[in-house]
DNA sequence: CGCGTCCTTGAACCGCGTCAAGCCAGGTGG
DNA sequence: CCACCTGGCTTGACGCGGTTCAAGGACGCG
C-alpha cells in the first residue's frame, strides 16, 4: 500500500518555489563545485555538534535534519527541523562556536562551504551578501516573534504549533490525504518546550474534539483547519 | 551633593571602544552627512511605532531608548535599553512593518538613513555590509540565546537578570559607586516578563540576602558580584 | 514468553500570576 | 496648616496551570 509519500516540494522555509534561500544555493551563486564540496552524513549522526568550532556552513541539498540546543541541566530542546535547500550553521557564523547542534534525521547530503571561501563569493558578489544580510534579518525578525508568541501560549496551544511545524517541515500523507507525524512524544516535547506527558494529554484531548487521530503510535492531524484556526490568534505561518 | 553620573562611557552593546556597530555610524562610512539626517526626538515620544511601516533604520547619536513589544493582550514588554552609538529599527529592516517599537527615555538625537539611501551605501561599500551582516548573526545567536535562557530562568533570576541588564545600559552611580536604578517596578517587570508584585517580592528578599539597598525607591545594586553570581550560571554578559 | 520501550493517566506538589488590602509620599485645595 | 486624594510600592491569600512522579498498559523483539 502505498498512500504515503513527501508533502512538500517546494522549499520549507517559505513555501515560495523561488525563495532567495534557494537562490543562495552553491548552483545558484555558480562559484563553488557543488559536487566537489558535496559530504554525505549518515542518519542519526551529528553534522556539527553544539559548542563545536565554527568552520563554515551547510546548505542541505538532500535530507531532513534536526537542529537542537540543550539547555541547562542537559535537556534537548528542538529549535528547528530543516530540509532540502535549506541553509544550516548561520546561526554560529562570525561566532566562535556553533550555539546549537545539528543531527541528521535520515540519509543527508550537504555541501559545505568553509569560511574562507564564503568571505570569497561575499567579497565577489554584492547580491549574495545582500541577500544572505536580509536572511539574516528575516531570521532575527522570525525568531523574536516565535519567542515572543511562545511565551504566552498555554502547553495545548505549543503542541498544536508543534504539530503543525512538523507537518510543514516533513510532514508524510496518512489516511485521507492528512499530514501523518511519525516524531515520538518526546519529540514533540522536545519542539513544544514542555515534556512527554503532557504532549499526551493534549493528543487524547485533541483526538475527543476529533482534530487528530491514531494510526498506532502516528497521528494523523484530521482537522487541519481547525488546528491551525485555534493558534491563529499568535501567527500564520509555523516556520 | 554630586554624587550622581554616568557609568559607561564606552559602547553599551559590547563594552568595546572600537566596536563596529560604532564604526558603522553614518561619520565612519562618510557616505552621508550626519548631520544633516539628524532628528531630535523628546521625551516620552515613539522615534517609530509597532507594525509602522519601515523607511529605513537610525543610528542613535545621543540619549535613551526603550524598545517595546506588545504582546497579545496588549501589555507591554520591553525587549532593549539601547543608548548612544546604538542601530535602532534593523529588526524591520527588509520586512513591512517594523515588529517593535520605540520609545524616547530622554531627550534623543538619532541619525535617520532611509532604505535607498542605505542600498547604495551597501553596494558602494564591501565592508559596510559585511560588518552590518555579521551584526545580524551576532543579534540572531544573542537573542535566541537570551530567550532559551529566559525560559529557564525563575522569576528572581530574571528580575536580577533585568536589574544586571538595566545597569549595564543605563546605570548611573548611586552610594558608594553601586549601580543605582530608578526605573519603576513595573518597568523592571516589563524588562523581567513578570508583574510588578513579583518584582517587589524579589526586591525585598533581596534586601533581607544584602544583595541590594534602597535609596527611596530607587534600587542600589550593593552587591554586583553576588547578583552576578547568582545567574552567572546562564551567562556573562547582559546585553 | 519475558523484557524493554514508549505511551497513557491519575495524583501530588509548587511556582507564579492575580486579587485585594494597606502603606507611604507627594501634590492639591480649602 | 491640615485634610484629602492619587499613584506607586508592599505583602498576604488564593487558585490555576503545568511539571513531576509513579503505576499500569500496549506493542515489538529476541
Amino acid at each position: 500500500m502505498n498512500r504515503r509519500k513527501r508533502v512538500t516540494t517546494q522549499c520549507f522555509e517559505c513555501k515560495n518555489a523561488s525563495c532567495f534561500v534557494k537562490q543562495c544555493s552553491p548552483e545558484y551563486i555558480g562559484l563553488i563545485s557543488a559536487k566537489k564540496n558535496q559530504i554525505k552524513i549518515n542518519k542519526g549522526q551529528y553534522i556539527f555538534r553544539e559548542d563545536s568550532p565554527v568552520f563554515g556552513i551547510y546548505f542541505i541539498q538532500q535530507g531532513r535534519v534536526k537542529v537542537v540546543s540543550s539547555n541547562i541541566d542537559g535537556k534537548e530542546q528542538i529549535v528547528r527541523l530543516a530540509g532540502d535547500g535549506h541553509i544550516l550553521g548561520h546561526r554560529g557564523y562570525g561566532g566562535e562556536t556553533h550555539p546549537v547542534g545539528a543531527v541528521a534525521q535520515n540519509d543527508v547530503w550537504v555541501c559545505f562551504l568553509d569560511n574562507a571561501l564564503l568571505y570569497d563569493a561575499f567579497k565577489a558578489n554584492f547580491e549574495f551578501l545582500y541577500a544572505i544580510m536580509m536572511f539574516y534579518s528575516k531570521e532575527l525578525r522570525k525568531s523574536e516573534q516565535r519567542s515572543k508568541y511562545f511565551a504566552q501560549m498555554t502547553v495545548e496551544e505549543r503542541v498544536i504549533f508543534a504539530l503543525l511545524y512538523i507537518s510543514e517541515s516533513f510532514g508524510l500523507e496518512g489516511m485521507e490525504g492528512s499530514p501523518l507525524i511519525t516524531l515520538s512524544r518526546q519529540e514533540i516535547a522536545d519542539i513544544a518546550a514542555t515534556n512527554a506527558d503532557q504532549v499526551s494529554r493534549v493528543l487524547t484531548s485533541l483526538k475527543n474534539r476529533e482534530q487528530v487521530s491514531m494510526e498506532g503510535k502516528n497521528i494523523i492531524l484530521a482537522d487541519l483547519e481547525g488546528l491551525k484556526k485555534s493558534i491563529a490568534r499568535y501567527t500564520t505561518s509555523y516556520s
